[in-house]
DNA sequence: GTCTATAGGTGGATAGAC
DNA sequence: GTCTATCCACCTATAGAC
């Protein structure tokens, strides 16, 4: 074991280049950002080849949605899961601050637990802002049954309102979670060093006290009908 | 006036290159992103030269924050001004709502009103979430007076709340405005098409509403003691 | 599956004439 | 202030040996 250590030896773990790769490039492409994170930088800092990435990904485009749906699907599952362990079931009404806290935990959790959970959540919120289509239709892919499910039991914990109302509340939870997930740590500059952004429990609560608000909020749109 | 047009002699308005400059950079940055937006697309766009972009602004980044700060400076002393209507003087208590909106609104209506307003929007998002250091320090000395402004007046506005409170509060404000000032359209795709995104004035209000139900939402963080 | 070598293209920046 | 021409570094992608 001691002896011909495996890190020496690139080529001693076939299987692992592929994972090797997602790491490195997860890495870089949060730090750098996509464009500036180059497949030179990458592979040679999975310890792979350049050519390596075209084999197992086909590209770089294929490397950015396998790095993406690598960590997004265990954690929309997640979501779900937890979705599903706070509904009534049909006829009764979900308790629309469990919902938030089923929708917003598992992305501070998996920020704090997972190394390079805080880059990540960078690089999500910046494949969002980025003006190609590709990226973007495969977030939306990624995250289909998630805005499907989750509309859906806020409509029901919020009889009130419309289903139009429903989208543009559950937008605006999305707005401030991916802000404060991606970039808690402006939190930092704006309060001149006075908040913490990383005590993910703490602002998991208080994150979750503002959605709520924001969702049982009085609605005005409907009241000024002109 | 017909013969001899303008558009066909790009050196007849030197004062004006450096405006065009400002004007093709910002398009594009905001269409392609920085890094892929070329200086050879910009100054071709502009009907410039090449070199015109290092003699104007020293270089790349010099564009960069030329275009951001052209916009966010009268944004901001708009939102400011809006702000100063709103206080009540020394001992009064400002409407929590009507703070939202001073914020809130000059921001969707320089979208609405502004010629490339919405791509603009999409590039101050992507600037916060670009890795680089240097466009952030740009942009918080941008907005430093704003966020000193602001956080104050919503200190007095809720007094119920503790200073660490209040600049989380905001902080959560400006998330979910920077989203839907940037991502706006990602709406269409939630929503099922249901939805509308260019409808301003709805938008603000409907974001008003939930900005206002957050900043007021009651905080389970200090009763949560352990 | 992994490697080397290189093709083929584009980028920012600059020198120097006008 | 504006232009042309060019330098040099870098990138992605691929061909083909092992």
């Amino acid at each position: 074991m001691a002896a011909g250590s495996p890190a020496s030896r690139p080529s001693s773990a076939p299987e692992g280049t592929r994972e090797a790769l997602l790491d490195a490039a997860e890495d870089l492409f949060a730090r750098k950002g996509v464009p500036r994170a180059s497949l030179r930088a990458i592979t040679q800092t999975a310890g792979a080849n350049l050519a390596a990435v075209h084999y197992h990904f086909g590209s770089k485009e294929g490397l950015v949605r396998a790095v993406l749906s690598r960590r997004l699907g265990p954690l929309n599952r997640e979501r779900l899961a937890r979705l599903a362990a706070c509904d009534p079931g049909p006829g009764g009404t979900p308790e629309p601050r469990a919902l938030v806290t089923a929708f917003v935990a598992p992305v501070l959790e998996m920020i704090q637990r997972q190394r390079g959970g805080h880059a990540f959540a960078q690089f999500v919120l910046r494949a969002f802002s980025e003006p190609g289509e590709e990226t973007r239709e495969l977030m939306l892919e990624e995250f289909g049954e998630v805005i499907e499910r989750f509309t859906d039991a806020f409509a029901r914990a919020l009889p009130q309102f419309s289903r139009e109302d429903v989208f543009w509340r559950y937008f605006f939870m999305v707005g401030s979670l991916a802000f404060a997930a991606g970039l808690g740590f402006l939190i930092r500059p704006i309060s001149a060093g006075r908040c913490n952004p990383l005590d993910v429990d703490d602002v998991t609560r208080r994150l979750v006290d503002f959605i709520t608000g924001g969702m049982l909020a009085p609605g005005s749109a409907e009241a000024a009908t002109r």
